[in-house]
DNA sequence: AGTTTCATTAATTTTTCATTAATGGAATTA
DNA sequence: TAATTCCATTAATGAAAAATTAATGAAACT
């Protein structure tokens, strides 16, 4: 399931966009006030961003240069009624995927996004290749949601495996709490970080058997799996 | 480099667009006739197919879900002077990545080819970026708050990261007290410079086993990071 | 319907760390 | 050198963050 921003101030255009996008199974955040964007995406993991370019006291470009350098790799779609050509080629100089002039079409909208997402799922990372990875001592099928110890094997949930192999595939790194946050539960919010610290403390039981294994905090910031060399 | 394929019976505007992709560095190969498309796709790899729907003898939908059938990875945008809406949709439900009304505008058909050719090329995963400073016999990893010395690794705490990081990028120069305190605390009190004070020592504590280094006082002003060379 | 599994929420204890306080030493100036 | 301001250090404080254990409730099984 995809989750769409559309940051749109007419409340009209907005209701019947956001329905119609729902209707296709869509996540849709609707957002009215352009300023309050930024700190949605402090929250929120989004596919795609859906972006009226005018909007009262809001730029939309200068939002749009300010979503792309903290978030690159999230699409973004202008929706405008500047048709000036200057206009829509300064929205794909910002890195644009589609520019649209109102009035909109919604099921050419929709149409439009659905083949934005349909290629997200060719071209995003590939589903890499999830062999056995070993970790210290144990080693971790994240396929089949395992760690094996020698001989023993330990059954791990779907959350425990998601997050062993973020912390994994960041080994001796800082995890930040917002990264794992919006990576796997999608959103970024009180009760889901202390969902989180719940997991931790599973997974460091998981993996006592082996004492160069570690978890540490670093506070304020988030996690760094250490496994010693 | 990119190679377009631009299926396009009407020789003025075929002229026209192949110029303009050219002079963008892209490789181009126009064909007229529809019906050589297939034969032309055994010989070359294309990253992109721009295609006419409205040529006589051929039937750019049909034409269109023939390439699919064959080349399912290869993006096609159509270009066409049917605007009605229900041959829009059929467009994308074809597969199709974009859909341009005629009249076209080159520079903006340029445009949506180069967003579409852009996002093929964001599929490098993580830049694993390495900020690890060397500093004396030390090494500052601030990414994961760490100050690394001949094996053993010290936990900085997120005040103490800040301020060595200042003080490293203004390495053997006068840092005062103002712009620390404005940088790191975000004002300049009473209060937050007797806190600087205590985060000074916590630094020279940490740094002490490379005597080369020092952190001086400059009365009234502020401090030196002093590194031997 | 009954059971199991598991993510989430709640409640409690423990830890971490920036700030503040207190004290004595150093530099500067009169 | 006396007075004053500035710095360095250690320790105390309190608020926020994290760890842990337990409770809840929904969904997937039997």
């Amino acid at each position: 399931m995809y989750k769409i921003l559309l940051v749109e101030d007419d409340e009209s255009l907005g209701y019947l966009l956001s329905e119609y996008l729902k209707m296709k199974q869509l996540d849709v955040v609707w957002e009215k006030n352009g300023t309050k964007v930024m700190a949605i995406m402090e929250q929120n993991l989004f596919d795609l961003i859906v972006l009226d370019v005018m909007m009262p006291h809001t730029d939309g470009f200068a939002l749009a240069s300010q979503i792309k350098d903290k978030h690159p790799n999230i699409p973004f779609i202008f929706l405008t009624a500047k048709s000036l050509k200057i206009d829509v080629l300064k929205g794909f100089s910002l890195g644009a995927i589609d520019y649209l002039k109102k009035p909109i079409d919604e099921e050419e909208l929709v149409a439009r996004i659905m083949a934005h997402l349909s290629r997200l799922e060719k071209t995003s990372p590939v589903p890499p290749q999830d062999d056995i990875i070993p970790i210290g001592t144990y080693d971790f099928d994240s396929r089949n949601h395992m760690l094996l110890h020698k001989g023993d094997s330990i059954r791990l949930t779907a959350r425990e495996t998601e997050l062993l192999k973020h912390l994994i595939q960041h080994k001796n790194n800082l995890c930040s709490h917002k990264d794992i946050l919006l990576g796997i539960w999608g959103n970024n919010d009180y009760f889901n970080r202390k969902s989180l610290n719940v997991f931790i403390t599973h997974l460091r039981k998981h993996l006592e058997k082996d004492p160069t294994i570690k978890i540490e905090n670093v506070h304020g910031r988030g996690f760094i799996l250490k496994v010693g060399h």
